[in-house]
DNA sequence: CTGCACTTTGCAACCCAGTTGCACAAAATC
DNA sequence: GATTTTGTGCAACTGGGTTGCAAAGTGCAG
């Protein structure tokens, strides 16, 4: 019986990644995510992988556009499945992220769009960072 | 002769804070900066200081609403002086920056405020961080 | 199938920014 | 001047990130 392809898989590959098992997990774990997700909680979820391959996983996605990269300011970075419609170069769907300053969270806002400045002459455009902060509804509703 | 207050010492004393020698030292670095700088960069052009020494006169900055941070994503947050008017409680200064990927810098793009969003309800926000990221334009003209 | 080249992985070691404990120096207070 | 409080320097630690290397896995030609 034949190999059925799994949307994960799938997805690896529409990026031109070969499907091991490590990456497998890896995509899995960050496509089932409501968050985007650090290193380090990556590697406490697969608990079956060392910190350094899931780095090196990682490395791998970023350089095929599969995930993209955001500071939230907790130290260290988090990584996002890209959702963009073509999937390569350029992220069309740079969405407003929230961070959490009570639970250190941090959210995506996926329906608003980042909203664009018009740099001065000169600066070339490759991304935007956008980090609203403050206190997500849950905490707030706490205080 | 009577010791005559420096601008810097005013800045220190309008966000009550002691002046001290360190404290006079970082504020002014930063002050004479055009751009943020990291804690690193401080610990090279003040010598005299060492790490945790300005490590700790930043955080009481921050406390003291002197200074604002900014990550970059170059590995580590940037410090800048906060320009408010009214210098307490919330940086209404905050404004655009622009990391250059070639020669890793940030800039402060003063003239440009920081567009809103309207969060969905519940978020409680306190400040955002919008960062820029490409090439500068000196980078972008050695191409 | 077998041997060989290339890729992927795990481990351990390393790097470095940030952070903390502690003891001493400086300043403020009594 | 003695005592308390505050600030500072040193050294050590932390934790995320990164790398070297050798072993395991994969693909392919013969």
């Amino acid at each position: 019986m034949k190999h059925e392809t799994s949307p994960i898989e799938a997805l690896l590959d529409s990026h031109n990644i070969k499907p091991t098992a490590n990456r497998i997990l890896v995509c899995r774990a960050l496509a089932e995510a409501k968050q985007p997700m650090s290193l380090s909680e990556l590697e406490c979820e697969i608990l079956s992988l060392d910190k350094s391959s899931v780095f090196r996983v990682l490395s791998l996605f970023r350089e095929h556009h599969l995930v993209h990269v955001l500071e939230d300011g907790s130290d260290g970075v988090r990584y996002e499945i890209c959702h963009s419609t073509d999937g390569h170069e350029h992220d069309d769907d740079q969405h407003v992220h929230f961070f959490c300053e009570c639970c250190r969270r941090t959210f995506c806002i996926n329906d608003i769009p980042i909203p664009n400045v018009s740099l001065p002459q000169g600066y070339v455009l490759e991304s935007i960072n956008y980090m609203a902060k403050g206190l997500c509804p849950k905490c707030a509703s706490k205080k």
